[in-house]
DNA sequence: CAGAATCCCTATTGATACTG
DNA sequence: CAGTATCAATAGGGATTCTG
């Protein structure tokens, strides 16, 4: 068995374009819509959005609770078991944020392009 | 500035298909040369180690150290700023170790297929 | 509302050959 | 030895349309 397919293996969990956001989002708020989530991550498409959900869903990180009625209703949550990916996401973090700091100081950071002032 | 992008500054670091594999390689062995690297991950091709190598070297997580001679040498470490990953790396590492005895328990795992008894 | 299905496009990966 | 250059294959992401 090769070694860093344990890294890999985590590390397949947060992979996927939206799946960091998707996990922010119901970190912070808990008990998520679907459409709730739609609004969160305002750049996401449906199609995306489930998909990154199912496989959030099929890893057991996240929880799906359906409502069987018309208009359908969907809550999503952190499953107990995802919960224990808080170490891995924190670790991830806080490096990050020391991380955009440092590439800021050794390169500057081209705010003038990733963001518009708006 | 969107709260995400922490992660995702994170996770641009060890994201893509060889860098796990080659900052494992780094870690346990100090300094490698490229051709032990290639050597030491079978499946990857010369092109996507430069390529990989050359990310992780931008975002300053690896050393690249070049000889100057006829044949080339170039040698490649974990830099003193990418030592800061290890503890991100330790808690990917511990949590993908637990998660793959939690999904194998939960689906099984199809070693039949994924290690052919060689 | 919460998706499923379809089609398209681009970025990532890979095979191969060439070079100082 | 340690790459670069080129081209081919593929997977991931996205726009759009349709549905119970």
């Amino acid at each position: 068995m090769k070694e860093y397919c344990k890294f890999e293996s985590a590390l397949d969990i947060l992979v996927g374009k939206w799946k960091p956001a998707i996990l922010l989002q119901l970190i912070s708020n808990g008990i998520m819509r679907f459409g709730e989530l739609q609004k969160a991550i305002p750049d996401i498409n449906k199609k995306m959005l489930t998909q990154q959900l199912r496989e959030l869903e099929h890893n057991n990180i996240v929880h799906r609770e359906v409502y069987n009625q018309i208009p359908p209703k969907v809550e999503y949550s952190i499953s107990e078991y995802g919960k224990g990916l808080s170490t891995v996401l924190k670790a991830l973090n806080d490096w990050g944020t020391a991380h955009m700091k440092h590439m800021d100081a050794l390169y500057g950071v081209d705010r003038s392009e990733s963001e518009p002032k708006g």
